[in-house]
DNA sequence: ACCTCGACCTGGGCGC
DNA sequence: TGCGCCCAGGTCGAGG
């Protein structure tokens, strides 16, 4: 599900309802894969914290509390929405066309595998059909949440977001260029559908080996990278089935794709018919003829 | 250093 | 209606 720009949507729903509040209570229902440390650690040491400033690195949302950093990976179907007292919960529904799962809030469920009580009574849902996302809990003093953060590359959207340094890594490798967007120690919280859409927009192939890519069309490339994500951020982000924002909102830029999920039909520029291809074991949308 | 594959999971869509 | 197969916004580790 996630990447960048519906990570990004995520925090920025949260600000609003988060801040300044205090644990009341933790239950972990599905343990092992999902938490770090265990379950009962993880409960014992959340209990009585108090959510101060929320960040994001890539496709990382990091919560920063008093004495500890809680960093949450969304995997594929992860979603996190705030629950209120005074609003009445709906189940999740799938609309019949478009696939998109919906609602405002929602009752635990089968797939509610965290929730976090807060002391005003409102409450933090997480729910994951694949369990693809991780939580893991730090103390402040842990050096390993830092770490973490340091296997990540430049994130696109910050200001040190850096055309040169792009361009240096990408020329320095052979690998195809689509398995570099998707390397997060080079752009994090670049994934599949903004890789596609920054490659169309900069008219390169997936295929094409790094180190044979021109200065001109890498410094493109480095520009399309944020233009597509501001986009999808602009847009609320991408949903497909499962991303919604904390408020249980899906987004519209699945609207605005320019390759995307649009295997087999007309290229918006050109008219010709968009390939797949599988590259870097992902599959890959894009246009023969716009893209070189 | 890089590739490929499989693993981790569940569910929706499709063809038969 | 049902079964089997393929696919999906991600990442990690093993083995070549």
């Amino acid at each position: 599900m996630p990447e960048l720009p519906e990570v990004e949507s995520v925090r920025l729903s949260l600000l609003p309802h988060l801040p300044g509040q205090v644990v009341a209570s933790v239950e972990v229902r599905h343990p092992r894969v999902l938490v770090y440390p265990q379950p009962e650690a993880f409960e014992r040491q959340l209990l009585g914290e108090r959510f101060e400033q929320l960040e994001r690195r890539g496709k990382l949302l990091i919560f920063r509390l008093q004495r500890h950093v809680l960093m949450v990976h969304l995997g594929m179907t992860g979603q996190l929405t705030c629950r209120h007292p005074n609003r009445a919960d709906r189940p999740f529904q799938r609309h019949p066309v478009t696939g998109l799962q919906r609602t405002l809030q929602h009752p635990v469920d089968a797939h509610t595998h965290i929730s976090l009580w807060l002391e005003n009574g409102s409450a933090l849902h997480y729910r994951d059909i694949r369990k693809f996302g991780k939580w893991r809990l730090y103390r402040l003093e842990e050096s390993a949440w830092q770490e973490q953060l340091q296997r990540l590359g430049e994130d696109p959207l910050s200001a040190s977001w850096d055309d040169e340094l792009f361009i240096r890594q990408v020329r320095q490798s052979q690998r195809p260029i689509k398995a570099i967007l998707l390397d997060q120690k080079v752009a994090s919280g670049v994934g599949n559908i903004y890789a596609d859409e920054a490659l169309f927009l900069a008219g390169i192939r997936p295929q094409a080996r790094g180190h044979r890519l021109s200065r001109a069309r890498l410094q493109r490339l480095s520009q399309a990278i944020p233009q597509v994500l501001r986009q999808g951020l602009a847009n609320g982000g991408t949903s497909f089935s499962d991303y919604v924002n904390a408020d249980g909102q899906a987004g519209q830029n699945q609207e605005k794709l320019w390759v995307y999920g649009r295997y087999g039909q007309a290229c918006l520029r050109c008219q010709g018919v968009l390939e797949k291809a599988v590259v870097a074991q992902r599959t890959s949308t894009w246009c023969r003829h716009c893209q070189r």
